[in-house]
DNA sequence: TTGCATACATACACGCATGTATGTAACCTG
DNA sequence: CAGGTTACATACATGCGTGTATGTATGCAA
């Protein structure tokens, strides 16, 4: 069953193979233990394969922080307008395993000062997708509503604590306050797409019919 | 200099030399670099002093975590009534540069399943020190407000992942964001201890004794 | 078809951390 | 103050991951 295959083609399916590997490896057993060997052993390759395709570790680790950082942006392809929308995408991927891989690296980084080199500008690279200039609607509506950014910046925090705790937690579990601290946030991000909302219609009201604006503040 | 010492003397010091070295090498360059010769390399001691108070890295461990939640319960003395003053000793130890410390000992325990064995059910007791329970007056209040507990998880959680974000950042700074969020947090903290505060006085004034603990101050 | 680059596999030498065994000085008890 | 225990230091054997060098088979281009 092993068809012909182009060189490009093997190169992909090996790399693909090996950046799965190091994935699984960093999230069952860390970044300690997710040695060369290990990761051959998981996708049934010899180090040769390995050694052909990546210098070392921290360059392979490169290609699984980009895969990661794409799979943490599903979902993001429309712009969304609403913070209540942003969060319900951001929870639909916060309580992945993977995170506990992205938490390996993030440590990892600061641990290795080779590593470090090599994965720093991606991961500062990759942060933005997270910032507010990542969802541009939400981005102008925070020019207006400078309490609407500091809203955002609450949620992006407390689900990443959330995350933490699931991603330390014995089984991978969330913590028993978890439904809790969730709905809050629901509800936050509700109330203040609502000020912002509200302020909106008022001003599309007053612009085309011009009047006093004294009634902010 | 080195005056006669008692036994239990240098054991003490021994270990209290161990477990710092130990810390800093968790903080300064992880897990995984935190080996048994660079402990020993810190603490200017060789391997047999810490072979003959450990049996393992895992033991060291124990003491590791055992010293740093204690280093963050400071301050826990006087039973913290409001929000907002536990928010406030919340802030003064989150950013100590040993969270990074802790967070490596979370993650090796999920990895190491005999480090998890030894760490584990340390670890859970150890939390409870920041459940609700550890602050009574708030636990009595929340009783009546739900409200009030869910506030209190969202702002650890916060606090978690502001934490997070420094221990992973190169040079151990807080992101740009920070300043902004533990403001909501604060403003969060307040507005709910108001809540709570004022449907007190409302019963305070139903039950129309004064009695012991209405006109306290 | 020939020649070469690619894509792996195999083998060896090296460093490093660990476990253990043994030696020695300090302390303590009767 | 003598015997035993505690508190270390030293030395050796072992395992494991890594880097590197070399071998071999497969696509690919002239």
């Amino acid at each position: 069953m092993t068809a012909r295959q182009t060189h490009t083609q093997r190169s992909d399916a090996m790399k693909a193979k090996l950046v799965e590997a190091a994935t699984a490896s960093l999230v069952e057993r860390g970044y300690a233990a997710t040695t060369a060997v290990e990761v051959c052993r998981r996708a049934g390759v010899t180090r040769g394969a390995f050694n052909h395709h990546y210098t070392s570790l921290g360059d392979l680790c490169g290609d699984v922080l980009d895969d990661l950082y794409t799979r943490f942006s599903i979902g993001r392809d429309e712009p969304q307008a609403t913070l209540q929308s942003m969060l319900e995408q951001a929870l639909s991927v916060y309580a992945l395993p993977e995170f506990k891989a992205v938490l390996e690296l993030w440590l990892a980084c600061r641990n290795d000062a080779k590593l470090g080199a090599d994965l720093f500008a991606k991961v500062a690279a990759c942060a933005t997708r997270f910032e507010p200039s990542a969802y541009p609607h939400l981005a102008i509506r925070f020019k207006q509503h400078p309490s609407g950014e500091a809203v955002y910046w609450l949620i992006f925090e407390t689900i990443i604590g959330l995350a933490l705790a699931r991603a330390t937690s014995p089984m991978g579990e969330g913590p028993a306050h978890e439904s809790v601290v969730i709905e809050q946030l629901i509800t936050m991000a509700r109330d203040q797409d609502a000020v912002m909302c509200a302020t909106e219609n008022q001003k599309n009201a007053l612009s085309s019919q011009p009047g006093s604006e004294a009634n902010r503040r």
